[in-house]
RNA sequence: GCCCCCGUAGCUCAACGGACAGAGCAUCUGCCUUCUAAGCAGAGGGUUGCAGGUUCGAAUCCUGCCGGGGGCACCA
């Protein structure tokens, strides 16, 4: 973490400066209050924004705009009262007020350029902030059925979670990734009984695939593995369903096709939780004994409800089947008892796809029917992806013919592209993915864009060998636009760390990785680093300032699991 | 019918209630004997679906309409 110490000379002391600005904002316009300067109205919470025009400064403040009309006080009066309370080091050159009432505050160069020093020592960590404060959260996304190899539009879930969970970790918050299998409900069911279908087929007896089944031609692949690998011995007299050996088989074929897929993304989990365990370790009556007793639940026409109406949910929903079998929302039910209760996670974020948004109610009613404040269950809806070919829409769901795996599109344009595009989307808009765009855009993709700014620097450093070391290198000759350009993107990365930490909306990140790469292509253009035009000391100074912003292309691209290749 | 989400440049998408709505791709014009041209500089392209309202200020908040996606099971 930084420390302001080491940073000399000046009294900010945060890992994210736009907190530092925050607080010297927050101090004065208590002075400027208790000097009667400004009227004794209530203040919201400071928040400084980040203008468009680097001619407004590095950060502004509109907090005088928004209370002149409780304080009965001209805007840019408040902004100048407050403005003369504003006690700043050595890090800000300016702070000036501007009509119609905001604050401005311009970084000193000389101190931005100081930054070059500090992001080089904090190395790899630099990005960090210290936000989590260790607090365990957990996330959980995909979590596919495995009843099939995942599609296009698992890419986005995966590459949000990911992020999401990549980012936590840098905000200091202790993350588990998790991927529930749902081994325990209907739909393996269906994907066993089509699977033992085509075993039979093989086998020469004359049955019909099942109605509603996976049509998927990668079930008779499986069928024909099951085949070779345990002859007919899973085969069952006529008529009699499906061995559950059978079931479990597929299941595990079909997960370990799973893992490959997320392996050829670079995703790993931490923890794959089987849902068929909530059965077998008790967990699921613990969950509805508990639910019991807190007063939710209720017997009505033979099956066991939840009053989740209770609690806010528009209707009531049924826990046990009048067969005596347990829902989807009972599983669910339970595995948020056993996040919550017997794994004590602090947090629980669920990324699920706009096709669960219905289920969303219930299970904040769930966990407040568990005595969980519903406040530490974060459920993020994704829109589906509508996935076309040119001008031809695709449907993507494993139960129609067709289906577009991750794994092919990833075979197409590469892990890399693949995550970028999809971080790059807010979870809430509904976006188009065109395969045959996607095909041709591969090597326009501003993915390659970020990643080449940074094999550029690693050019640029292997070139520096005849400078020999360069670590005594004077940053404060550093002082032409395009450096200074430079440093201000880098600086910005924690500050968008925890921001993605608090809206955990990552999406922003491919933004700032493309913008950081900006900065750098134009310094690249205007200053040579390396050359006999350029004096040493210079030198010195830019291979320290071009070091540093391959550190930080790196953990942005880290952040989103992308690689930082060393060349192109 | 009810609920959730979306509608921004030709296309794909950004924009924390703020200061002239931004990128990439596509189109057009320039720039490689010098650290990687997967780059840089510049141009064109917008009544932010429509109509009202709130606000000092609205793409953003509220209402209505139009269009699209998703959800309303003893499916998951």
């Amino acid at each position: 973490m930084c420390r302001s110490g080491r940073w000399g000379g000046g009294s900010f002391g945060q890992a994210v400066i736009r907190d530092d600005i925050e607080n010297l904002i927050a101090g004065a316009v208590r002075r400027a209050q208790e000097a009667g300067e400004v009227p004794a109205v209530p203040v919201p919470a400071v928040a400084v924004e980040r203008p468009q025009s680097p001619l407004h400064g590095d950060y502004a403040c509109s907090l005088a705009l928004r209370i002149a009309r409780s304080a009965r006080m001209n805007p840019m009066d408040i902004a100048s009262a407050i403005g003369r309370h504003i006690k700043g080091g050595d890090e800000l050159s300016l702070v000036e007020v501007v009509a119609p009432g905001f604050i401005n505050f311009h970084l000193s160069e000389a101190w931005l350029v100081a930054q070059v020093n500090a992001i080089l020592q904090q190395g790899p960590a630099f990005g960090d902030v210290p936000l989590g404060q260790g607090r365990r959260v957990q996330v959980e996304y995909v979590s596919a059925n495995p009843v099939g190899p995942l599609h296009v539009g698992n890419g986005r879930g995966l590459a949000l979670g990911d992020t999401l969970a990549r980012v936590l970790a840098a905000a200091g918050y202790d993350v588990q990734r998790e991927y529930l299998v749902n081994d325990a409900g209907t739909q393996t069911q269906i994907f066993a009984a089509t699977l033992y279908a085509h075993y039979q087929q093989l086998l020469g007896r004359e049955v019909e695939l099942p109605e509603g089944g996976y049509p998927g031609e990668y079930m008779l692949k499986l069928a024909q593995e099951l085949l070779a690998e345990h002859g007919d011995s899973l085969l069952r007299p006529p008529g009699e369903p499906y061995p559950q050996e059978l079931h479990d088989l597929g299941v595990a074929k079909m997960l370990g096709v799973i893992k490959e897929d997320l392996a050829a993304v670079g995703v790993h989990y931490d923890n794959w939780f089987s849902e068929q365990a909530l059965y077998t370790s008790g967990t699921y009556e613990e969950a509805l004994a508990l639910v019991r007793e807190r007063g939710y639940v209720v017997e009505r026409e033979g099956a066991v409800w939840f009053v989740s109406s209770a609690l806010g949910d528009e209707k009531d929903n049924v826990l046990v089947r009048s067969s005596g079998a347990p829902t989807y929302f009972a599983s669910d039910l339970a595995y948020h008892y056993d996040k919550f209760l017997r794994r004590g996670f602090d947090r629980v974020i669920n990324v699920w796809g706009a096709d669960h948004q219905g289920h969303v109610p219930r299970m904040k009613a769930a966990a407040s029917a568990l005595g969980v404040d519903s406040e530490r269950l974060t459920i993020i809806i994704y829109q589906l992806v509508t996935l076309k070919r040119g001008a031809e829409v695709v449907r993507l769901s494993k139960r129609a013919g067709e289906i577009i795996t991750l794994r092919d599109v990833i075979e197409e344009v590469g892990a890399d592209a693949a995550r970028f595009n999809f971080v790059g989307r807010a979870a809430a808009s509904h976006i188009e993915f065109d395969l045959e765009l996607a095909k041709r855009q591969g090597a326009e993709n501003p993915v390659y864009y970020v990643q080449y700014a940074h094999a550029r620097i690693a050019g640029i450093l292997s070139h520096a060998e005849r400078i020999g070391d360069y670590a005594d290198g004077d940053v404060s000759l550093l002082t032409h636009e395009a450096e200074l350009a430079l440093v201000r993107k880098m600086l910005f990365l924690p500050e968008l760390v925890e921001s993605i930490a608090v809206s955990l909306e990552p999406h922003q990140l491919p933004y700032y990785a493309v913008e950081l790469a900006t900065a750098f292509h134009d310094f690249y253009e205007r200053c040579r680093v390396v050359s006999d035009e350029v004096p040493l000391p210079l030198s010195k100074a830019r291979l320290k300032l071009v070091a540093a912003a391959k550190q930080v292309l790196a953990r942005a691209l880290g952040l989103m699991g992308m690689t930082a290749p060393e060349r192109m």
